[in-house]
Parts: C-alpha cells; sequence; structure tokens
DNA sequence: CTCCATTTTTAGACACATCTAAAAATCTTG
DNA sequence: CAAGATTTTTAGATGTGTCTAAAAATGGAG
C-alpha cells in the first residue's frame, strides 16, 4: 500500500504544475486535464497521497506537496531524466521519441538500478533535452557553479548566493520582494522580476527549496 | 484491452510450466503456486488469456498456450533475457540480483526499445545464466551450430538435425518413439531418452516448436 | 449582497484482479 | 464401480482506479 504507477503519475503531475505557476496550489481540474482523465479521478487520488503524506489538499482550493511528496517526486524526475539519457546517448534514439518509454521505464522500482545507472552515464547533470537531473537525495548538483541569473537557461529553480553592484535601493527593494541570500527562485518568480535585477542576482541551480521535511 | 502486466506474468507461467513438462497443459494450482496466488484467480486470469486468443482452456484439465500466446510469451522471456544481459554486462550487477529488476523492465511496451537494447549489446544468443535468448520472431538463432544432443547444456528445445551411426534397429526405435529429421525435442523429451541415443542424436537448439500460428 | 455560472466534490457504477467459501468435477481406492 | 478425497471452478466480496451524474462550494456581475 504505497507505489504505484497511478499514484506516482499524480505525484509527478503535482510537481509539475506547482513548479510552472505562482501558487504552488494546483486545481483538480489542471491536474486532470495533464494527465488525460476526469477531475473526480484526480480528487480521489489527490485524497490518498494526502493519506500517505505525500500532498496537502485543501478541498475546493486545490493541493500541493508535501515535502516527502516532494522527494518523491523529485526521485521520479530523476529517474525519468536519467532513462531519457540512456536512450539517447548508449540507445542512440532522437530526443524527440524517448518520452514515452522513459515514463514506463521511471516506474521501475530498485534504488540499486537508479545509482547503477546513473553511474554508467557518468553521473550526468542535465538530460538530452537540457533539463537538470536531481542528486539522489532530491538536491540539484550542490557544487554547481554559480552565474548571472541573466544566464540561467532554461529556467530553474536556483539559489540566489550573492547581489552584485547592490545599491541600497535595489536590496531593500529586492528584500520587499522576499529575496535575500539563499532565497530559493522558482522559474515563475523570475519571470515577474524587473529585468535589471537579471544581471544583479547571482544564484546557483537547486532542486532544493529549503525546507526540511 | 490486451496487455497488462498480470496477463502477462499469467502467460510467462503458462509458457515456463509447458516447456518443463511432458504434457503442455498445465494445472491452474500449478500456474497459481508458481505465481504466488490462489487457484481461483489463475482460473479467471485462464479465462481471459482464452478470451483474448492466447490460451486454450480445458475446464478441470488445465490450460496450455496457443501459437500466439507462444510469440508473445517468447518476446516476453527475449525482453526479460536481454534485460538481465544490459544489467549484469553493462551495469555489473551480479547475476543473482538482476531477476526482479528485469521482472520489472520486462514489462516495458516499446519494440523499437527492445530491438535497440539488442542491437546495443550486440545480438547477445545467450543471457549471464546461459539461458537461450529468443529472436525478435519467436526463433531461436536458426544459424546456430549442429552439436551432439549429450553435449546440449542447459537443456533446452532443439531440433533434429541428424542421427550419426544410426543402426536401422536405432532408427526404427526412434520413429516409434516419434524421432525424426526435423522432429523437436524439449528437455523434458530429452530426459526420457535412451542415454544411448544422446550420442548418435545431431541437434541444433531452436525455440520455434516447428507450428505455424 | 445576492444570484448565477463555474469549479469541485460526493455518490454510485463499472472494470480489473484478487480473495474466501461453496459447489462441481475428477481422481483414487477399496 | 461406487464413495470419499482431491482438484478445479463458480459465486460473491474486496480493493484500486476510473467514469458519469448530481450535489455542494466558490467566485463574479450586477
Amino acid at each position: 500500500m504505497s507505489k504505484s504507477t497511478q499514484r506516482e503519475d499524480h505525484l509527478k503531475a503535482l510537481y509539475a504544475l506547482g513548479e510552472s505557476q505562482p501558487s504552488s496550489w494546483v486545481s483538480t481540474t489542471q491536474m486532470a486535464s495533464h494527465l488525460g482523465v476526469k477531475p473526480p479521478s484526480v480528487t480521489a487520488m489527490v485524497q490518498v497521497l494526502a493519506e500517505l503524506g505525500w500532498a496537502e489538499h485543501r478541498p475546493y482550493h486545490g493541493a500541493r506537496l508535501t515535502p516527502t511528496g516532494r522527494k518523491l517526486a523529485l526521485s521520479l524526475v530523476r529517474k525519468h531524466r536519467l532513462w531519457e539519457t540512456f536512450l539517447v546517448d548508449r540507445l542512440g534514439f532522437g530526443w524527440e521519441e524517448v518520452h514515452d518509454i522513459a515514463e514506463q521505464l521511471e516506474h521501475v522500482d530498485s534504488v540499486a538500478l537508479v545509482e547503477r545507472l546513473d553511474a554508467y552515464l557518468g553521473h550526468p547533470q542535465s538530460d538530452p533535452h537540457g533539463d537538470p537531473i536531481p542528486k539522489a537525495d532530491g538536491t540539484f548538483h550542490p557544487e554547481g557553479e554559480v552565474l548571472v541569473l541573466a544566464e540561467l537557461n532554461p529556467l530553474v529553480r536556483c539559489e540566489v548566493k550573492a547581489v552584485r553592484e547592490g545599491s541600497n535601493a535595489t536590496l531593500s527593494a529586492m528584500s520587499a520582494k522576499g529575496i535575500a541570500l539563499g532565497s530559493v527562485l522558482t522559474p515563475v518568480q523570475i519571470e515577474t522580476l524587473p529585468a535589471a535585477w537579471l544581471d544583479q542576482l547571482m544564484v546557483c541551480k537547486t532542486m532544493d527549496d529549503g525546507s526540511a521535511d
């Protein structure tokens, strides 16, 4: 009574949609259309995820992952991207062919398999599409170099490491938006930032949201 | 309404048990203990397989694969053994660790994946345990060399290609047992043969049973 | 602020794969 | 070959995950 392909798919949808929008609360209708099922089915599954401690459900408002659920979702993303890397780099598939196959492979349950596959592929940091591959602990290569936010491409979750050429006015404007050293920025948040800041904020890619679980 | 992990598992059990015993009719109880479920569950599933045209069911007597079912079972064996080869040869697993993982991987549905994996591994003819890997068409490397039956190890399904030093008496004794050029011998049949014949029969490994479907 | 449109959940049904208990068929033994 | 023992199937229930239709809650427009 824990993992199943369906539960994992709902978990991934919750993760994917939560990352790509300002509020981390995701509506059941959104999830339903993402997963190709009807909203009542999502409601039922979200309630199961809540019982498992993987998600919170606020009836009529939406659902979002708990830190535990987020870790599980990240391990699925990790498996998916490692398999995509294998399919393209080793088996010679085109990058556009591999999604559906990786979708199946990611549900194979074996920690040893994932870790050996990761080593076999040379611990890749990103998949064939350029998306970052989370590490086994759910973080994203923490020794990653610090770069200017403007150069972050594709936009991924990142942590603020420094502010360059910071005038006092800019710094207080940033704090007003809740941005400080150590803040985690999501792609959606980044898009709402004043363009000028993109050249000032020094960031480091991360999949971690800073909270313990 | 066709493939599912459960259906495929029952199909494989039917194949495995049918190959390892004189009669190809397999009892539901046998399948149940092999699969770790109760006999009534097997009865239900066997009826589904029969509706799909993958198996025949003689109530109260047992079940056996149709030629179509056998082809499907062989493709599962093929996938299983290719994945085992990958896990051992490429990922460095010990041969005793890989069964459960391959059990999951074999249900991944993608013809392109299997064929690319096969090529990537160099079209291996046997898995890490030495068991033969069926080809995509369900036959077993048909260009396989002819060898003396006594040297066939492990015992696998094979086709009679020639009889060495055959006296007329031996030859007619063989025909009496239904053995002729082109006959397919199963491991179980081989064990029932007079020991003397093992040095006389020249065979070639095959997974094919000679029947069309 | 109330009413209506929309979203979301609940209620009830169905398909799949399993189980237990009971009925039916086969096998075995005297 | 008949009767009891064993095997197998049927009958009915359970759990998971889905659906449709109806009820409930939310949110916007006047």
